[in-house]
DNA sequence: CGACGATTTGAATAGGATCAATGGGAGTGG
DNA sequence: CCACTCCCATTGATCCTATTCAAATCGTCG
């Protein structure tokens, strides 16, 4: 690991508090490993054995079912994936593929879970990044089962807008089929709710979508913090 | 609060393994309170001040969006709900409403809070109940994207059937209309699940279910341990 | 017995998925 | 630099799933 990754990783509010000689000794056994993308990190069904963390790049957690597949999350710098299989020392429930060219720190299940033992400030920190992933977690199911595709779609990029600094133009970061796959839709049907969203100022080229008409663009979505502001 | 009540919610995990002054500091300022069916107990963005504890009856969790309303899980005793929120100080994500005539025990989030601070047993405890409450939101989640409506029915008959003893007769606990929603269709829909459902043995009577082809059942519904087993 | 809500059934519609075919870059090799 | 290939994305046609609207039926409770 470069040594100067560690402060990075430190300031992760996951690690920010918890005592300096705690910290390392969960650093200690750990690794920073570079992958290209499309390289499967887990598989679910796989034991817990690393906390992982997305120190640079980004990842994809998915699931299948019945052959099928779908997109549960997109994780970005800097951040935790399957805090919650660790802790239980149970198996994943997702898979997680690198998207781009990444960074991931992996950290094993049992240092994790003997610090947490020891440092109270590290457990607290644990609690509110479990209580944001579970309700994370809880507004994605009710955007899955409230809205329709066209509303998750709208809400999606009213929401990419705000984080990208409402200049009007919003930089899609993952390709449109995986797109699809976190919105709950097939391709075609992202492709043809791009069309439906054009009369509220939607101009798609590409990667890159123009909103012309943020306020028509907004009365459709009916955004609702309750069900789309992340991280809170 | 009736003094026999006590060792009951003792004994739920969450607060098995806190030193007896804590738990006492923690319920002293709780109350228990019977409530008739059909009683909204909270309402989703209302400020946390209360940790719930389901000691009899049921509750169910629904949330609102567009108009539309959902319900995102059912609530047995004896269990507790919107954690999360109270750990972080948070406006609920859900509503809540009884099912039944119901108890309900109400523990203010500071004193939760405040305790969580000082036991660690009862720290340990909390992200134990978090993580797996994640975990069954996040199978949820993969159950609603990765099955039509009919293998929803179906695998949720199934675990019915593995919960209520394998008799071959199910009970729904609740009505069809919320069952519906729990399972993310129309009441009409779900009647006409239940006769897409027939051919494998589903005879429906009322609130009473018979399973006649459990095997054929199982192979239409594909169950699968990743997102359908509860509390794991 | 009558009223009301829950459930079921029917018919029409809408939302999405699937299948098939075409257009369009990005990267590769000549 | 250009042709070739491959994969992604779009479009069209059709099918299937699920919702909506309407009406009939059933059960329960006062």
């Amino acid at each position: 690991m470069r040594p100067d990754d560690l402060p990075v990783i430190r300031e992760l509010e996951l690690f920010a508090g918890m005592a300096e000689d705690n910290f390392e000794e969960v650093m200690r056994p750990a690794y920073l490993q570079r992958f290209p993308p499309q390289v499967e990190l887990i598989a679910e069904g796989d034991a817990a054995d690393f906390l992982h963390v997305v120190v640079e790049g980004s990842v994809e957690l998915f699931a299948h079912d019945n052959g099928r597949e779908t997109t549960l999350a997109i994780i970005h710098p800097v951040a935790t994936f399957i805090l919650a299989a660790v802790l239980r020392d149970a198996p994943y429930l997702m898979s997680a593929r690198t998207l781009a060219p990444s960074r991931i720190l992996m950290i094993p299940s049992e240092n994790v879970r003997a610090v947490f033992e020891r440092d109270a400030e590290f457990a607290r920190s644990i609690v509110q990044e479990l209580s944001i992933r579970y309700r994370d977690m809880a507004k994605s199911l009710k955007n899955q089962k409230l809205r329709t595709s066209v509303e998750r779609l709208a809400n999606y990029l009213l929401r990419e807008y705000e984080e990208q600094g409402t200049t009007g133009i919003v930089n899609l970061a993952i390709d449109k089929k995986t797109l699809a796959a976190l919105l709950g839709m097939t391709p075609e049907n992202l492709s043809r709710a791009f069309n439906t969203l054009a009369p509220y100022g939607v101009i798609v080229d590409g990667a890159k979508i123009s909103l012309t008409k943020v306020p028509d663009l907004r009365q459709l979505a009916k955004p609702n913090p309750l069900t789309d502001d992340p991280g809170t």
